[in-house]
DNA sequence: GCCGTTTTCGGCCCGACTGTTTTCAGTCG
């Protein structure tokens, strides 16, 4: 059950397109997507906001709050209604096919009575869209080959797969004669938790060499378009990769625009505009006489609009522009701040190494201190026992000799359906510090779920509620609890939710771990590791914290030994 | 439809590439 506000911004993002589909005033259908966007990036739930409440989301007017009131009074929207008995559900799916927009979408639904995207597949093979204005066997072609990336992928990877390739990339391009400069932009470099296409940037005096070295890696399983300034590829393994080559001097330029994303640019555009200057990826203009003003470094760019640098994770027009302007945009978290990992594993259970290499990886990054959190008994796969547990306990005390990082003992528990763990308070009471996690029963009912994870909140001896919403990206869903009255319960019982770092999971995902902050809760980001090269995991999770806007202090694995001792038996001493 | 150190009207980011066009519309990012 989603919340009240991603179902609004559904159906202004709905209104929007068709809107666009039945070619209607193009401002107007980007007027609701922008109020799309602002309703669902709200901190405030809509459903609690009057008129006047609605009016001061941004991109929210008169009109659009009237909509959204009508909408959650009565659930209908009159004027998406019409739309909708004009257009059939179908023709809005067909503009989800790559190189297929709402124009030819029309075309197609008016000329052909094509409604979705078997009729289309159907009336191409049939071949009539022949002498269809605007469809030749080109475009025909292109439409079957986007329904079948879109059908087989889905489009989007993780982003550890994608930094992959990135870095294959990367590393052919880098090595060549007149290759300056080259990067990865875009989503990769903005730290999403999930990737659709890679996006490199080089810097060179000629283009020419580079595309023709970029179009024969072996990686390119075809060529999807190829110019001067850009050519773009698809991998053997599906992935789509844009390769941009700029001159030298329009480095900076060019890695903010490319960087994104397009909601953060256009923002940015729009304050150079309103400064009489002109910005594209080859600089910053003034935009009367077209005079180049900078364009080497993005740090330039920012400062020329009166804007400090905005780092990528940032990037996604949810106030970091106006946060810039006013000199409040967030310290973020880094890697560097990283003092341990708080949730790992051994041999013992489910992971590869043993207890001695976890400690040693964990002594080689620099960690001040270590937790050791292998899974409880309730889960029966894992065999865990009392015994074994406390074995491991007595294992890692007699290791804990260098002093440089401390050893903390902790498990991974199993909270039950009903919001229990493993062990009684006296076990428990044993531990140093303990994650906890949802494990089975993902079916449950939200009231249910919630239910359970604020008892789990409530329990003195949890101390880091581990990977909340249990998606895994691509494979399954995230559970759905009432998450502002889990992230209350939290806040109020000192309890933390984990940022997981592994690339699949990812989670908490930004948009949560911003609505949890705005509710005074404290996280963890721990890599959940199972073996010692995952502890390098831990990137992934410091980009979605940053997405999330978390600074040190929200961060309990930031903190002195002290401190984190401290959070844990404050917990326990208010029980 | 929204919005305002230029504004309550007249703008709304900007450029590259494709396909089908004989000068440009559509799509994408």
């Amino acid at each position: 059950m989603a919340r009240p506000n991603e179902v609004v911004a559904a159906a202004l993002q709905e209104y929007a397109d068709l809107i666009s589909i039945t070619g209607g005033d193009a401002f107007r259908a980007r007027t609701y997507e922008k109020a799309a966007r602002g309703v669902a990036g709200h901190a405030t739930d809509v459903a609690t906001l009057d008129l006047k409440g609605l009016e001061q989301i941004p991109g929210v007017g008169k009109s659009t709050a009237e909509k959204v009131v009508e909408y959650l009074s009565s659930g209908r929207m009159e004027a998406l209604e019409q739309l909708r008995a004009k257009v059939p559900a179908g023709v809005r799916e067909l503009i989800a096919i790559p190189g297929l927009g709402p124009a030819k979408a029309m075309t197609l639904h008016r000329e052909l009575g094509i409604s979705s995207m078997d009729e289309l597949v159907h009336a191409i093979e049939a071949g009539r869209l022949s002498g269809l204005r605007g469809f030749g066997a080109k475009t025909a072609a292109n439409i079957l080959h986007g329904v079948e990336v879109l059908r087989h992928s889905g489009g989007r990877v993780m982003v550890s797969t994608a930094l992959e390739v990135a870095e294959e990339v990367i590393a052919a391009l880098s090595g060549l004669p007149g290759c300056e400069k080259c990067t990865y932009a875009g989503s990769l470099r903005r730290g999403r938790d999930s990737i659709g296409d890679v996006d490199i940037l080089v810097a060179a005096r000629e283009s020419k060499p580079i595309m023709a070295a970029f179009t024969e890696l072996p990686l390119v399983g075809e060529v999807i378009a190829g110019g001067p300034a850009k050519t773009s590829i698809r991998t053997t393994g599906g992935l789509q990769v844009d390769l941009r080559v700029v001159p030298p001097e329009s480095w900076g330029a060019a890695l903010q625009y490319f960087t994104g994303s397009k909601e953060h640019n256009i923002r940015v555009r729009e304050i150079a505009v309103r400064k009489g200057l002109k910005l594209s990826e080859y600089g910053l203009f003034r935009a009367e006489d077209d005079t180049l003003l900078v364009s080497e470094t993005e740090e330039e760019v920012y400062e020329q609009l009166g804007l400090p640098w905005i780092a990528p994770t940032l990037r996604e027009d949810r106030g970091e522009v106006a946060a810039a302007r006013n000199g409040t945009l967030p310290q973020l978290v880094t890697a560097a701040d990283i003092r341990g990992d708080l949730h790992t594993h051994t041999n013992l259970t489910d992971g590869v190494s043993t207890l001695e290499e976890m400690l040693a990886a964990g002594r080689a990054r620099g960690y001040r201190y270590y937790a050791v959190t292998d899974h409880a008994k309730d889960m029966p796969m894992q065999r865990m026992t009392d015994a074994k547990m406390l074995a491991q306990r007595k294992k890692l005390r007699a290791l804990a000799g260098d002093g440089k990082m401390a050893l903390l003992h902790g498990s991974e528990l199993n909270i039950d359906p009903d919001g229990g763990v493993d062990w009684d308070a006296d076990f428990l009471a044993g531990f140093d510090i303990c994650v906890a996690s949802v494990h089975s029963h993902f079916t449950q009912t939200p009231a249910e779920l919630t239910h359970r994870f604020v008892k789990a909140c409530e329990n003195p001896y949890v101390n880091i509620i581990g990977h909340p919403t249990t998606r895994l990206i691509g494979r399954r869903k995230p559970v759905e609890p009432d998450w502002d009255a889990v992230f209350d319960a939290a806040a109020a019982t000192g309890t933390a939710m984990e940022v997981n770092a592994f690339p699949d999971r990812l989670d908490l995902p930004d948009e949560l771990i911003m609505r949890a902050r705005e509710r005074g809760v404290k996280f963890a980001i721990n890599t959940d590791s199972h073996s010692t090269v995952h502890l390098d995991m831990l990137r992934f999770g410091i980009a979605i914290a940053q997405r999330g806007w978390l600074t040190p202090a929200d961060v309990i694995n930031t903190w002195t030994l002290t401190k984190l001792k401290a959070f844990v038996t404050a917990k326990r001493r208010a029980a």
